[in-house]
DNA sequence: TTAGTTCTTTGCGCTGGCGCAACCAAGGGG
DNA sequence: CCCCTTGGTTGCGCCAGCGCAAAGAACTAA
């Protein structure tokens, strides 16, 4: 029998601290400067100049990259406990996406010198770092791989799979996601548009996969949707 | 005026050994395992246990990732002087790709201890590494996009620049891809098919831009080809 | 040289999913 | 409470690009 917890991850999960003492972790954090962004605000933009990495302690970032003519494409959602902007540490260089809160967002920021040090005194999160973004390229690879070979349907599927794994709440009906999620938001993060969408999502409610609501998704049944993914 | 050398990327450029004395290369090699495979071979497959990592010292490399009924997505090539199976070294884990030869390929090969071993002596390699995988994740992104956002004509017409820039030679009429390069691949590598990219290729050699024959292709207009990637 | 294999080209018909338009529903502020 | 904004739904027509089929071109082995 599959229980509904079987499709969520452990919540200290990317472990950038994994390896360093619990004692440590403040002194980290106290070298850093702690941000607030409100839901809604930019933490950084896209083609400015890298300055400072981050980590979320609490809300949301959404990272997207901008094409032409307003549209975007989401390249991840950022949960709390997890870092970004790694590229501001290791290259003098630009982000190479936007920031933006989902919802309102406690950050910590290092800068260059200041996170160097850190990494040098932790040798342990350099390697944790490189793991992290080891993961990150595999799942930009998998994402890829399906916007080539599979049609948007499934893509949508393993798109709303994999949002409910990181960021789902387990409730007494479902699995409910834990942020605002509009349907344009899901279009921007398969590569198909929100009208496809729409029309999908009504389908799948149809069949009391899930149930959705203004900027709300719960899914109902996860096993159906691996289902549906995995055969066509 | 626009000289065909500005297309091309400089051959010493991804920069693994960057700070690491000469001298000291041949000690880091002879750690390893000198390994020779011939075109059209495997060097280890997608979802084997990654016990290695290697860096090509001659030859070429190609990355793919296999979805149903024998299709395949070329995630990207590997030219002399590169590092690929990184994961090898920092989880224990499978390989999340397939590699195969081009052509006749001479790599080094480290294990686990091995390579653990060498980068605790020479920790700017550690670094190296997570710059290069910052920039393969960059450019993953790049391409999600592109493919999201863009239609085949033009993701045709940046791939061949990407690939031209990293592995062209300059000829008197023009920059010539420097492996076997077929339709498929092509295709292949921009989630496209091989009639599309057939079409498309025709009627650029039409215009002039390019020259093709079996498996050849040289640009001999890029500046039209960027032109046409960047406006449409 | 011939036969076989592999790669390429091109015509043609079909369709997934895009995108407009028009309408409906849910908040939210005053 | 009403108005206004923002998000969601659905009908409909259209077309980029897929994919079959069939023929041609280039390389390979014997």
């Amino acid at each position: 029998m599959n229980h509904l917890s079987d499709y969520l991850e452990s919540p200290i999960r990317s472990g950038i601290f994994t390896g360093i003492s619990e004692e440590m972790r403040p002194k980290i954090f106290s070298a850093g400067q702690r941000r607030f962004v409100k839901a809604g605000t930019t933490l950084f933009h896209e083609a400015d100049a890298a300055r400072q990495c981050y980590f979320v302690q609490k809300g949301r970032l959404k990272l997207t990259k901008q094409h032409i003519e307003g549209k975007e494409a989401i390249v991840r959602y950022i949960n709390p406990g997890e870092m970004t902007a790694a590229v501001a540490v290791f290259k003098e260089n630009t982000y190479p996406v936007t920031a933006s809160a989902v919802e309102d967002t406690t950050v910590v920021g290092w800068d260059r010198p200041t996170i160097l040090k850190i990494l040098s005194d932790y040798p342990s999160l350099t390697i944790n770092l490189l793991s992290g973004a080891l993961d990150r390229l595999e799942e930009m690879q998998k994402r890829y791989l399906e916007l080539c070979a599979e049609r948007v349907e499934q893509r949508i599927a393993r798109a709303l799979l994999r949002i409910m794994r990181r960021s789902g709440r387990k409730t007494h009906e479902g699995v409910v996601i834990d942020f605002r999620l509009s349907r344009q938001d899901l279009a921007d993060y398969t590569g198909a548009t929100l009208y496809t969408v729409s029309r999908i999502l009504s389908a799948w409610e149809k069949k009391g996969w899930i149930s959705s609501g203004r900027e709300k998704i719960m899914v109902n049944d996860p096993h159906a949707l691996v289902a549906f993914a995995d055969n066509g």
